[in-house]
DNA sequence: TATTATCGCGGAT
DNA sequence: ATCCGCGATAATA
């Protein structure tokens, strides 16, 4: 608790917080294999702490949260068999957009419907605490339009950070918006999204997607992605009808604007490897790391 | 035209 | 085993 108040610019003490400078810890220092006391002690906390920190935050002991991120077991989140998005729809579930276990129903709006019409569509937006640092909510009168992180200091040695940052990010999304600081608004998402006692087939959260038909039916495919589960930037390809178009569909995935409800962070290359997220590396591997927990008991 | 959060292939460590 | 460099490839600004 004591070292949390150094990094008092976000959620000071903090589970994420403290997560985060562990996983920091061992991305840039794996190669040495260092002990859990040598981690615990780079994050500020005696090896006991990381233990109930873990625990409590995602339900996993440090041992098995520090496998989860593994190469290996990300290899295994692909599945053995043909593609994660097929399995999933073998599974029977009734429609199409509550395949996800939030129990997603979206829409499309496409950029032309939303520069012609737009005109009067205004963003309401505020900032939320959540278990991977400050989430800045964004929603429309129809739905969640982004979700973004406010960064909280350091990633991968760069420095980045502040809501106003945040705020930049998402307004560069879609820049002739009207945008209007209404917390109360955004609240109610808040406490649906991130408490998973809340997800619920009889009340879906309701998504609005606005981006080029391409880049909707690639985020389209990922809602198809269960907790718990990775695919790859190819089989994604594969299932738009574009099998070799894993490249673009790289592209597309990472404009996704509604982190965490879309799951841009259960697609990965096909070697395993976690390539990249826009709200930084360390976060992508922490939101992973959680799900393990959320699927294991 | 020049960007990619890709992929698979060789060839060199 | 692992890592680079390369070309093919599809969608954007």
């Amino acid at each position: 608790m004591p070292a949390a108040a150094e990094f008092a610019s976000v959620a000071p003490g903090s589970d994420y917080d403290t997560v985060r400078r562990v996983l920091a810890y061992i991305t840039e220092n794996w190669r040495a294999q260092p002990t859990i006391e040598t981690i615990a002690g780079a994050a500020g906390a005696t090896p006991t702490d990381i233990h109930h920190l873990f625990r409590r935050w995602c339900g996993l002991t440090p041992k098995a949260f520090l496998q989860a991120i593994t190469l290996y077991h990300a290899k295994n989140l692909l599945g053995a068999s043909a593609s994660v998005l097929d399995t999933a729809l073998e599974v029977g579930l009734s429609g199409p957009g509550r395949l996800h276990d939030l129990f997603v129903t979206h829409e499309a709006m496409s950029p032309g419907e939303w520069k012609a019409g737009g005109g009067g569509l205004s963003l309401s937006y505020g900032f939320h605490p959540s278990p991977f640092g400050e989430a800045l909510i964004v929603t429309t009168p129809r739905g969640l339009a982004g979700l973004g992180w406010v960064s909280d200091g350091l990633d991968g040695g760069k420095v980045v950070g502040g809501r106003a940052e945040a705020l930049a990010d998402m307004m560069r999304r879609w820049p002739h918006a009207q945008y209007r600081f209404d917390p109360q608004a955004t609240a109610p998402y808040a406490a649906r999204i991130f408490d998973p006692k809340a997800w619920s087939a009889e009340t879906p959260l309701r998504v609005v997607l606005i981006g080029t038909d391409f880049e909707v039916r690639v985020w389209q495919t990922l809602l198809k992605i269960p907790v718990g589960r990775a695919t790859t930037y190819g089989d994604v390809a594969c299932h738009i009808g574009k099998p070799s178009a894993s490249r673009a569909v790289g592209m597309a995935v990472g404009k996704n604007p509604i982190s965490f409800v879309v799951p841009c962070h259960r697609v990965i290359g096909k070697s395993g490897a976690l390539t990249g997220y826009h709200w930084g590396l360390t976060r992508k591997r922490a939101i992973l790391g959680w799900e393990a927990g959320q699927t294991a008991g």
